[in-house]
DNA sequence: GAAAAACATTGACAAATGATAAAAAATCAC
DNA sequence: GTGATTTTTTATCATTTGTCAATGTTTTTC
């Protein structure tokens, strides 16, 4: 699992071995089953996660009890409470493994001693800063131009894993809809 | 107009006056008439933008010609093409004068080279992004949880300044609305 | 492997929002 | 200031999406 982390860092940063040695050695393995919560709505968020295998999404709660899925990560790609991780202040999301996976984990700690240290640490904080939001800029895009069937039909085309691996109700609070808008988006189409 | 970033950076980072002096010294001043364009589709983003007076707003144009607002800036904010600014590749955004305005412009050049040099820019980059990660990050849930009434509703709690000042199409185009539903809705109040 | 629970689909209807058009009001340009 | 342009409001109708309820299907649990 380490190996596919070391892979990343190479394939993604400018860096040297001692480096990708010394930020990987911080994270830890972690197994966690579908359905399995890592993070509640009211904690201080204490760990970033790599996911190796599996999936692993970011929701909260609407005030009509209604869940909305902010974020969805499959393999190869981090997640966690971005604004709660970096500053340590309680999140009003949970994060959850949508399907059995396999991830590693560093915990808030660790990461900020290794920002100072290395500057693959800093360059994997800033990259991320930008991947998470360019994902949220897109996501506004989406919300202000596009239909609930457009929308739909775009994570077909760019993502398909996510409809094919992850249930109707979720795919829905992803798209903003209800999952009986969705059933009937498949259908039409 | 110079003296207000400086407040602005006295108040908001841990620093000192050598360092303002020499961050600030990289704006310059630029007046602005109302719908006056400063960086358009298909560009590379080379400056970001500090508003003193009056509002600015970044904008794009969906498949059917209609625009919709990203994200609006009053006084004492920032606005660029984020991800063109720091990756220097062409945007698909428009940024607008919303209002006749007092900038204060810095090139990315310049804020590049500061960056290296003085902790503040460093600081205030890392801070720029958190904030404008926070941002969208609120629009996505308020389009994820919130109905067209619920958005204009709550954007008169947090932000009337944006509807008293700015004009129906605007304000309706940042809802992701039509300036049709937001004038009933106004009424239906 | 059977019972229970969770999830997905479908239908009927309601509510929200969009499209189009026309009139009223506000703003702009000369 | 006045005519031209733009913006806002209002009305009607169409479309999209939501709600509720019933049923079928899949998954989980023991």
């Amino acid at each position: 699992m380490t190996e596919q982390l070391k892979t990343y860092f190479g394939n993604n940063f400018q860096t040297t071995p001692t480096e990708v040695e010394k930020l990987v050695s911080a994270f830890k393995e972690k197994s966690v089953k579908k359905n399995e919560t890592l993070i509640s709505k009211g904690e201080v968020c204490r760990y970033a996660y790599f996911v190796c295998k599996g999936s692993v999404r970011a929701y909260f709660i609407d005030d009509d009890g209604q869940e909305a899925t902010r974020y969805i990560a499959l393999e190869n790609q981090f997640i966690t409470t971005v604004h709660s991780f970096i500053a340590q202040t309680p999140t009003n999301e949970f994060i959850q493994a949508t399907e059995q996976s396999e991830l590693l984990q560093i915990s808030y700690t660790d990461f900020k001693k290794l920002i100072e240290e290395t500057t693959l640490a800093k360059d994997l904080y800033n990259k991320q800063l930008e991947v998470a939001y360019v994902t949220n800029h897109w996501r506004v895009e989406s919300f202000l131009k596009m239909s609930a069937k457009q929308r739909y039909d775009f994570l077909i085309e760019v993502n398909p894993a996510i409809i094919q691996r992850l249930s109707n109700k979720i795919v829905a609070s992803y798209l903003g809809i209800t999952q009986e808008s969705l059933s009937r988006l498949k259908v039409q189409k």
